[in-house]
RNA sequence: GCCCCCAUCGUUCAGCGGCCUAGGACGCCUGCCUUUCACGCAGGUAACACGGGUUCAAAUCCCGUUGGGGGUGCCA
């Protein structure tokens, strides 16, 4: 049997960090069976589908490396879906029903579903009349999932729902029972959060005439810190953010395939084509994962590493602002290894290629305070204005100054130079500057002691 | 309310009846390297929610309790 999966957002946001770990795991799943990823855009209610963004997914999916096989619209269906339902109510499976919702709420009780009113009414097609799906009054439904293991539900507690809008646009699930039925995906594999429509679309299979069921894998949501499922209004989740941020593609991806899922052997970053040769559904956990920020950023920080400098180069500088490229060139390997994104860049470098940053208030109390810093900068001061322009002649006599004294140099000439008491290696960027603006900044950083 | 589900260090993954005095990674702490920070290296901290079973043996199986989550739309 040859693997078949899908994807299929709606596009009513951007991907978030949640569907980018759902396509994800679909598309390892198919490149692992040497199976087949589809793209499947699940558009059917035109009210919240925005059509801009289609591409938007399509492109942080390609920017995740996922790609696709086959592509599907659902919109470009609809009659299909229809010609379905039609059948339906011909064969007595479905009516339709001319109930308005605040009938169905005020008849019903709190919380339970439609009650079956139209059921044997003979409603005939017009304004306002919408078809549903006569649900088997006894016996269960069920599957074996592969994630949860048997997952059960007694048909009698499913209401008969709608198939087909007033609008007469078909709901997803005719949609998304028809869809996997025709395109002959073999495994479903979706959040958590989708478990309690599946019966619905598994009874719709049914009524198909389908005498099989897909695979299904339900894979547990990702959390925020109180642990509730990632909302695009409260929490940070678009992918595409992520990538404005400088993280890179290749991290990201690895990172989400550690929630949930992890290689057997504990070795968490490798490259994809091993993750591929690992991965299996049925490893997947059942309970939650918290999306860790601070793991993410040591996983993009470890990525960053391992690019060659020339990539490192390419891929940081649009980050970087306006600098002289060969100087960014200079800075480029000390920025390497400190920063743990993209747009981290330009705080580290910015003392280097514009005018001095702001000290630090706490950095400068703790640095500015200390015992015979105003002799440091006074003998520096002296003793550069002479001096050959290089980085070597400039850490000799800050180092000897501070020999001299007995006391770290280092600390206030940097605190002096580049209003920060850490960052990148201070002599080498220094000797870039001119030494007229480095006397400045030592002079004024001695005026305010 | 009703339905479904989950439960190992702060976080994440490992563990699928004995190899566990529970392992890896992130975080945090300490030390080394370095007259900054970071990187790197070496250590350390820290968990089987609780109560009953089953078994010669349970983190691992069963039941319950507690805690948490998801769903409950003419959204997907």
């Amino acid at each position: 049997m040859t693997v078949r999966v899908r994807f299929s957002p709606a596009p009513t946001g951007y991907l978030h960090v949640g569907g980018a770990r759902a396509a994800l795991f679909n598309w390892l799943y198919a490149r692992n069976r040497g199976g087949t990823f589809i793209l499947r855009i699940e558009d059917t209610d035109a009210d919240r589908s925005r059509p801009e963004l289609i591409e938007a997914i399509r492109e942080s999916l390609q920017w995740l490396g996922v790609d696709w096989d086959e592509e599907y619209r659902q919109s470009d269906r609809f009659d299909r879906y229809v010609e379905v339902v039609e059948g339906f109510v011909d064969a007595g499976l479905a009516y339709r029903c001319d109930c308005s919702q605040d009938g169905v709420k005020a008849r019903v009780a709190e919380g339970a579903g439609y009650d079956g009113h139209c059921r044997d009414r003979n409603v005939q097609p017009g304004e306002g009349v919408v078809v549903r799906f006569r649900t088997p009054e006894t016996g269960v439904t069920g599957w074996d999932d592969l994630v949860r293991g048997r997952v059960e539900f007694d048909n009698a507690l499913i209401e008969d729902f709608v198939l087909i809008r007033s609008s007469g646009v078909p709901m997803f699930h005719v949609a998304n029972a028809y869809d996997d039925l025709d395109m002959r995906v073999t495994h479903v594999v979706r959040g958590e959060d989708l478990v309690n429509t599946t019966p619905r679309v598994l009874l719709l299979r049914q009524a198909m005439g389908a005498d099989d069921q897909p695979i299904y894998a339900h894979l547990p949501l990702i959390v925020n810190e109180q642990r509730k499922k990632l909302s695009k209004r409260r929490d940070d989740v678009s992918v595409g953010d992520y990538a404005t941020r400088g993280y890179l593609p290749e991290a990201m991806r690895n990172y989400l395939l550690t929630l949930g899922w992890g290689p057997k052997d504990d070795v968490e970053i490798r490259p994809i084509e091993e993750l591929i040769e690992l991965f299996d559904l049925a490893d997947i956990n059942k309970a939650p994962a918290f999306f860790d920020i601070k793991k993410l950023d040591h996983f993009n920080g470890e990525y960053i590493r391992m690019l060659d400098l020339e990539t490192f180069i390419e891929q940081s500088r649009p980050f970087a602002g306006d600098v002289d490229p060969a100087l960014y060139a200079l800075l480029a390997p000390w920025v390497q290894e400190r920063i743990k994104h993209y747009d981290e860049v330009p705080q580290l470098i910015e003392w280097v290629v514009g005018p001095p940053p702001e000290p630090i208030e706490k950095d400068w109390r703790k640095v500015m305070t200390k015992d015979r810093v105003r002799d440091v900068l006074d003998l520096v001061i002296e003793r550069l204005e002479p001096a050959e322009w290089t980085a070597e002649s400039l850490a000799a006599i800050v180092l000897g100054v501070g020999d001299e004294l007995e006391v770290k140099s280092q600390l206030p000439v940097r605190m002096a130079v580049t209003g920060r008491r850490s960052g990148l290696p201070l002599f080498e960027p220094m000797a870039e500057l001119d030494r007229s603006e480095v006397m400045r900044r030592l002079k004024e950083a001695r005026g305010r002691l």
